[in-house]
RNA sequence: GCGCCUGUAGCUCAGUCGGAUAGAGCACCCGCCUUCUAAGCGGGUUGUCGCAGGUUCGAUUCCUGCCAGGCGCGCCA
C-alpha cells in the first residue's frame, strides 16, 4: 500500500472513531497533491466536505483529523489551511519510500487492481476489409491498444477484438470493384474507386492468372474471396507495424455459422422483445430509450445490419465478458441508444455491460494547411501515410494525448520536430538523458540502485518534487482505468518529464571534476533510476518506445 | 425538429468524487552549455473558463435555458 492510501485509510479511521461526528463517513477517501508546495505534500477538503453533514465548523472537523495524524511518525506536519483544508507534509524517510517501491517492482510498478475479476471486450478499429485504414482508424488503433493497456494494468482481464465485415453489401461492392478493375471495365455504381482497388487487382491477376478464366458468379466469388483476404491481411501488416495487437479477429460470417444467430434470435425472443411486422422481424428497441425500433431480418429474408450487432453482442456476453466496449467514429454515435437498447432487450444493464466510446474527428495539417489528399486510397490519408510522415512513436503519442470525444489537430511540422512543442521528444529526451547519465554513473564507479536511496539526503525541492510525482503514477493508471482514458498517462508522463528535466538543471547528479563521490551521488543517481522506470512504464502503456538514446 | 459532442490565454489544448492565486506548450522579450544529452532549464507578458440563471460555504467542474460549431437520425453497411 502507498503512503497515501495508508494516511487516506488512517484519516477515514479517525474520522470513524470520532464519536463527536454524528454523520456518515464515506468509504474512501484520495489525497490529493496540491499544486502549490507550500500546502505540504498531500491535502484533503474532506473537513469541508463534512462540516455540514456533521454539523461542526470545517475547521472544527480538521482539528479532530489533524490532532489524530499528528500521531504518526511518518508525517513531519499537519497544518489546517483556509477554510479547513488539511495540508499534509511527509518526513523524508517515508516520502522516498516511493523509490525503493518503483525499483522493487520494476516494470508492475503502477499496476493495480481496480478492475481486478472484470472480464472485458475491448473492440476498436473494425474497419471494413475494403480499403487501407484511414485516420479515424488510425486514432483508435493507437487510443484502442493504450487503452487495452491500460486496463489490463489495471487488473482486467482484456480481450481485443477487431470485428471483421466479411460480409453483405459493402463486401459485394468491393469484389465487385476489384473485379471490374481487373476486367478493365468501369466501376459499378457506389463502388470502391480509389487507386488501391487497381492495385488489388493486379496483384490477383498476378498471382492468379487462372481466374480470368472464370465467368459469372464463379469470377465475382473469386475475386471477393481474393481482394477480401488480400485487404485484411495488409490492415493486419498495417497495424502491427504500427504496434496494435489483437487478440481476436471476428469474422462476421462466422456470425452465421452454426445455427448461431438462430440462438441469438431464440434468446431474443424468449426474453420478449422481438417482433414480425411487415413481413419483417424486428428488435423493439423502444423499450429501452431507442428512438426507433430496429429490423434484423427484413422482409426479402435478407439481414439487416443490426442482425449481426445484436447476434456479436449476444457472442461477447455468451463468451463470458463482463463488459463490451465499443470504440466508435463519431459518425456511429447514433448507434449508441440502439447498442445499449439491444443489452437491455437482453436482460443487461446497460449502463453497465455496454460501454460506447465515441472519437472524433481528426484533421491533419502539413505546412499551414489541412491535408485531405491522398494519391493512394484517392480520398483520404491512410494510417501508413501517417506512419511513413512522422513515425510510429509520434503518431501513436499524438493520437492517444488527447480525450477521444474531442476533435484534434494533427500537425505534421510539429510532430517531425525535435524541441518542446513536441511533446513525445520531450518525454522520450527525458528518458533517454536518464539512461544517459546513469551510463555516466556506472562509468564513474558511482553506486545506484536499491541499497542506495537515502531519502534523508534528499531534501531539494526539486528532489521532492520528482519524488512526490513518481508517487502519482499508480493512482493516475487506476483514474486512466477507470474512466477509460489513457490520454492521462501520456498527459503525466509529460509532467513527470518536465519534473525531471527541472530536477535536472538544479541538482547535479554525479560528481563534479575531481569531487568525492558521496551518498548523495549514489541516492540522485538511484532516483534518476526510478524515474526512468517510471517514464519507460508509462510509455509502455501508451505502446511508445523509451529510447535509452537519442 | 430530435439526439450526441465541443466552446478555457493570440494559437494548439490540459483541467470529473465541486475546492486554496485557472494550467502546459507554442508565439513574443530576456537570460543559462571551458563539467551528467541545450531534443533542456529559468525569468517576463497573456484569461468576461461561450452567454444567462440555479444549487452550494465554494462552480471551469453539477442542473436549466440560450448562442455558436461539428456529427447523427434508412427494411444502407
Amino acid at each position: 500500500m502507498s503512503i497515501q492510501e495508508d494516511i487516506a485509510n488512517a484519516i477515514l479511521e479517525i474520522l470513524r472513531q470520532a464519536t463527536e461526528l454524528n454523520c456518515s463517513i464515506p468509504d474512501s477517501l484520495e489525497l490529493e497533491r496540491p499544486k502549490n508546495r507550500d500546502h505540504g505534500d498531500y491535502a484533503t477538503s474532506i473537513a469541508l466536505a463534512l462540516a455540514k453533514p456533521s454539523g461542526k465548523a470545517p475547521r472544527e472537523v480538521a482539528e479532530i483529523i489533524a490532532t489524530g495524524l499528528r500521531l504518526r511518525t511518518d508525517i513531519k506536519a499537519v497544518d489546517i489551511a483556509g477554510p479547513g483544508f488539511i495540508n499534509i507534509t511527509l518526513n523524508l524517510a517515508s516520502a522516498g519510500g516511493v523509490i525503493s517501491t518503483i525499483i522493487s517492482n520494476g516494470k508492475s510498478y503502477g499496476t493495480g487492481k481496480v478492475l481486478a475479476g472484470v472480464k472485458i471486450n475491448l473492440e476498436f478499429v473494425s474497419a471494413n476489409p475494403t480499403g487501407p485504414l484511414h485516420l479515424g482508424h488510425t486514432r483508435w488503433a493507437a487510443v484502442g491498444d493504450a487503452l487495452g493497456r491500460v486496463l489490463s494494468a489495471a487488473g482486467a482481464e482484456v480481450v481485443r477484438e477487431f470485428y471483421v465485415n466479411d460480409r453483405g453489401n459493402q463486401m459485394e461492392l468491393f469484389g465487385a470493384s476489384v473485379l471490374s478493375a481487373a476486367k478493365g471495365e468501369a466501376r459499378p455504381e457506389n463502388g470502391y474507386h480509389g487507386a488501391y482497388i487497381e492495385d488489388i487487382a493486379k496483384e490477383i491477376v498476378k498471382t492468379n492468372p487462372e481466374i480470368m478464366q472464370l465467368s459469372g458468379r464463379d469470377q465475382a466469388d473469386a475475386f471477393l474471396d481474393l481482394a477480401y483476404k488480400w485487404q485484411l491481411k495488409q490492415q493486419q501488416e498495417v497495424l502491427d507495424k504500427f504496434g496494435t495487437h489483437f487478440d481476436v479477429w471476428f469474422s462476421e460470417k462466422s456470425l452465421y455459422e452454426a445455427n448461431f444467430f438462430q440462438h441469438c434470435q431464440d434468446v431474443l425472443k424468449a426474453k420478449g422483445h422481438v417482433f414480425e411486422l411487415d413481413g419483417a422481424t424486428w428488435l423493439r428497441t423502444t423499450d429501452f430509450g431507442d428512438d426507433k425500433d430496429r429490423v434484423m431480418v427484413k422482409s426479402d429474408g435478407s439481414l439487416a445490419y443490426f442482425a449481426s450487432d445484436s447476434a456479436y453482442y449476444i457472442s461477447k456476453r455468451e463468451r463470458g465478458f463482463d463488459i463490451c466496449i465499443y470504440m466508435l467514429g463519431a459518425d456511429h454515435h447514433g448507434y449508441v441508444g440502439r447498442l445499449k437498447a439491444l443489452a437491455a432487450c437482453n436482460n443487461d444493464d446497460p449502463n453497465y455491460n455496454v460501454e460506447v466510446l465515441i472519437g472524433q474527428m481528426v484533421k491533419i495539417m502539413e505546412g499551414g494547411e489541412e491535408v485531405k489528399l491522398s494519391k493512394r486510397a484517392g480520398t483520404v490519408i491512410t494510417l501508413e501515410e501517417l506512419v511513413e510522415k512522422v513515425g510510429v512513436d509520434a503518431a501513436r503519442y499524438t493520437l492517444i494525448r488527447y480525450p477521444t470525444n474531442t476533435p484534434m489537430v494533427m500537425d505534421v511540422d510539429i510532430l517531425r520536430s525535435r524541441t518542446n512543442e513536441n511533446p513525445v521528444y520531450y518525454v522520450q529526451y527525458a528518458h533517454a538523458r536518464i539512461c544517459g547519465v546513469l551510463r555516466n554513473a556506472s562509468d564513474l564507479g558511482i553506486k545506484f540502485g536499491a541499497q542506495e536511496i537515502h531519502p534523508e539526503l534528499l531534501v531539494h525541492e526539486r528532489e521532492r518534487e520528482l519524488i512526490g510525482a513518481l508517487g502519482e503514477f499508480p493512482k493516475v493508471v487506476a483514474t486512466a482505468a477507470e474512466l477509460r482514458e489513457p490520454h492521462r498517462i501520456a498527459r503525466y508522463v509529460e509532467e513527470l518529464a518536465g519534473v525531471y528535466h527541472r530536477f535536472y538543471a538544479d541538482c547535479r547528479v554525479l560528481p563534479l571534476g575531481d569531487e568525492t563521490p558521496s551518498e548523495l551521488h549514489s541516492a540522485r543517481a538511484t532516483l534518476c533510476l526510478a524515474t526512468a522506470q517510471v517514464i519507460a512504464n508509462g510509455l509502455e502503456l501508451l505502446g511508445v518506445s523509451a529510447p535509452e538514446k537519442m
